[in-house]
DNA sequence: CTCTGTATTTGAACATGTTCAAAACATCAA
DNA sequence: TTGATGTTTTGAACATGTTCAAATACAGAG
């Protein structure tokens, strides 16, 4: 039930609901936070927000998709100097920490379904799927921008592996409750250099069986 | 909240409930099974399932505790004959995957918070600690019984590494779709032989340094 | 047996995400 | 302006997980 937003002022009432949710999450968590207050805060009644969202979840996911669309230019950016995969690797994942980092523990809430492709919110879902897939591009590009010399069988797969990769560090940065992340940023900057160094390694002659071995599983993954 | 069951009436009566709830879970679903109709299905009032349990989800864990509890000797059994540590991993796995098969798609519900450490149905969570430890534990006895040369400095990481390799299977297995979940055992079958390959290639001379980095790398996740 | 305190059980009340029928509003053709 | 039609808004109603004060059952002391 999308909103059809045809209107200016509905697209402003969406937008108010949206601003009222968000800031709540932010001050009270997303748990915490009712329906009825978010309503409230933003002036209608409480039905209205499900005209707009289909799920208090639901507008988490608009806040992604809205901060999602914000960060290209900052990712575009992050990937236009020169440098080695692993600086264009830190650089690009360093860049969207930045941006979600007002909202961090709110992501948590999103993540909750990661596990459960059927759900629409989970990151794997049909309903991500565009949103997914631009962000897969976005690796794609650090690859191609650092000049990166990936073995053929291995260049198909390796856009979405290295999103997986960067998916598994946003996790550990969401309940990383270390200082300011200090210990993300230590694991991000370590396994960046390392991933960058295992793709360089995966294209050596010697490497080739155990490359086929884990393109046979990824390829069982995959295979739906 | 844990219930006392001094009596043995009051144990009849947990078990009932619990009972009455898998039964439902297996035939509605978690979701589509309300605490009303547990409760009915118990011959018990509502409030009572609370007073054995402390939620909807906390069935499910009970669940898992049992199961755990009733597949030792099976394990224990996989675990006995000879064998390459290939083979004792995947009888592990198989082992397990046989004991939750009637309740595959169960544990689905209580893996919905794998990725909140915070939350105590979460494998990782203080509360399922135990429950945790014994299952790791089951992975070293694996490596002993294999006779496998494991390097020093990865053998006290490794069969919590090889407890999580197990956790991302179950993951797959969970949500996989295929008729018997043909492709879990096809990636089960050749991850373990990947994964036995690995441990063996790590304790090579020439492997020293990735090893030490990978090291490095677990140390930052696993120091809180 | 009766009394007393504890364990168990009850069912109504509560909180909150969500649905829905009706009302209010907007747009535009005639 | 008026009526028709579609869009937006409302607020009460609903479903369900959970809490809680009160009622009941029960074990053991005297």
């Amino acid at each position: 039930m999308k909103a059809p937003m045809s209107t200016a002022k509905a697209e402003d009432t969406r937008k108010r609901i949206l601003q009222a949710a968000l800031g709540l999450f932010q001050t009270r968590g997303f748990d915490d936070t009712t329906m009825r207050e978010i309503a409230q805060a933003a002036g209608v009644a409480t039905g209205a927000a499900y005209y707009y969202f289909a799920s208090k979840e639901a507008m988490v996911m608009a806040f992604y998709e809205l901060a999602s669309r914000e960060m290209q230019p900052g990712i575009a950016e992050a990937l236009a100097e020169r440098g080695s995969l692993e600086e264009h690797l830190r650089r690009l994942i360093e860049t969207k920490l930045r941006y979600f980092e007002p909202n961090r523990v709110l992501l948590g809430a999103l993540l909750r379904h990661a596990t459960d492709p059927r759900h629409p919110l989970s990151p794997f879902s049909q309903e991500t799927r565009a949103i997914r897939e631009a962000d897969i591009e976005a690796f794609a590009l650090a690859l191609t921008a650092s000049e990166t010399r990936v073995p053929k069988d291995l260049a198909g797969p390796l856009p979405r592996l290295l999103w997986m990769f960067q998916l598994a560090l946003i996790f550990f940065w969401i309940t990383d409750h270390s200082a300011a992340q200090v210990r993300t940023h230590k694991l991000l900057e370590r396994s960046v250099r390392l991933v960058a160094n295992l793709i360089k390694l995966a294209g050596l002659p010697l490497m080739r069986p155990l490359r086929k071995t884990v393109l046979d599983l990824i390829e069982i993954v995959e295979t739906p």
